[in-house]
DNA sequence: TTCACTACTTGACAATACATAGTAGTGATG
DNA sequence: CATCACTACTATGTATTGTCAAGTAGTGAA
């Protein structure tokens, strides 16, 4: 397993939310935004169960839309619900980037 | 399940070797340094396996010495091995931090 | 003797990223 | 039309790690 992974834990999560607050898209979509965004190597066998995660919860709704390059696509969308979520997730990675900050920098 | 409990997912071992790093110390004295960070309320059944395992890999080594407030502590203090992981460490995090911050970012 | 505090251990559990494999739609190419 | 590359998504099982719950045990004070 790469060593990094476990630091993702979480984080994939709320980053797919602000993501998609971001721009409306779609499951193979995302995978690539997430890589122009320096994540490293994100597998569609992550991303896909977030995104069906996420629905599930109410914090994203989808709708199928032609592609003109292949199968139809998925695309989904923050709910109200997915938008507070979002601004929580804001706040928690603040505190925690904030508090592993304190400890970690060089002194 | 607490909600940021995800998020602490292999932050929690980096920042352990950081505080051993700083100042060599035991178990029951790192759950309450964590908390002093601002870390909330990581427990003991986290941090101990954590130590374990860590001087398991070789990254931690101890010493048994007597207290005067109860049983004997078990002092753990980084090995060389250590010292690199944390460095490593160090560079992941700067790197995850930056890229989830590229995409938090209120525009 | 009881209690509070310190110090650590153990076993079962839950969440999530990943490996691996598979299904299927579309258009281009020969 | 057959094949292929690319797109789009699904399914199953595994590993890691933080947590819950409970327990063991040393020490000093009341």
């Amino acid at each position: 397993m790469a060593k990094d992974t476990q630091l993702l834990k979480g984080l994939l999560e709320g980053c797919i939310l602000a993501l998609l607050n971001r721009e409306v898209s779609y499951g193979y979509r995302v995978v690539e935004l997430l890589i122009s965004y320096g994540f490293r190597d994100p597998q569609e066998s992550t991303v896909y169960p977030i995104l069906n995660r996420l629905e599930k919860k109410g914090l994203l709704k989808s709708e199928k839309r032609p592609s003109e390059m292949g199968p139809p696509r998925k695309y989904y969308l923050l709910t109200t619900d997915g938008k507070k979520e979002l601004a929580d997730f804001r706040e928690e990675w603040a505190n925690i980037k904030n508090t592993a900050d304190k400890l970690l920098e060089v002194e």
